[in-house]
DNA sequence: TTGTGACTTTGAGTCCGTC
DNA sequence: GGACGGACTCAAAGTCACA
């Protein structure tokens, strides 16, 4: 599995949770509508400092975008 | 605490367990010595798609390598 | 064995737009 | 609201000589 669809499925789920549009996202993350929605499909190969923007943003710590296998009880 | 630093600690970490030097992982992962050096001092800012090659070297999960808190029984 | 400054090439990240 | 494209800027990728 290539980490920047996890990456996007992740941010995406979760994005989708707090009920908000890519674009709020963005603007909370400090970061452009259209590279937000890059990395949610996959097509963006973000570096570290952007996925603790994002991670931020959401309230998850950063390495919770990285997971593969999310148990049902966290 | 700066996600880079975070990073360059637990891949430092990580690979002097397996008693790695830094030219050993940087061939397993398919990176130069001296830019495998900048990570591990956070010096340098990897996209997600370096940090999975890391990871897959050191034979560890990728998220597992942003991890803050390490328990000791994993 | 590792740190570091300097360097060129590539791609990260922004901004305009359309569908 | 979101996918996608083109053009742009600057930082990341990748390498080297030397301490």
């Amino acid at each position: 599995m290539d980490i920047r669809k996890q990456i996007g499925l992740n941010i995406q789920r979760i994005r989708r949770e707090k009920g908000w549009s890519q674009e709020q996202l963005a603007f909370e993350a400090g970061l452009h509508r259209t590279y937000v929605s890059g990395v949610e499909r996959g097509v963006r190969n973000p570096t570290v400092l952007i996925v603790q923007q994002l991670a931020d943003a959401l309230a998850v710590p950063p390495d919770r975008l990285l997971r593969a296998k999310i148990s049902a009880n966290e």
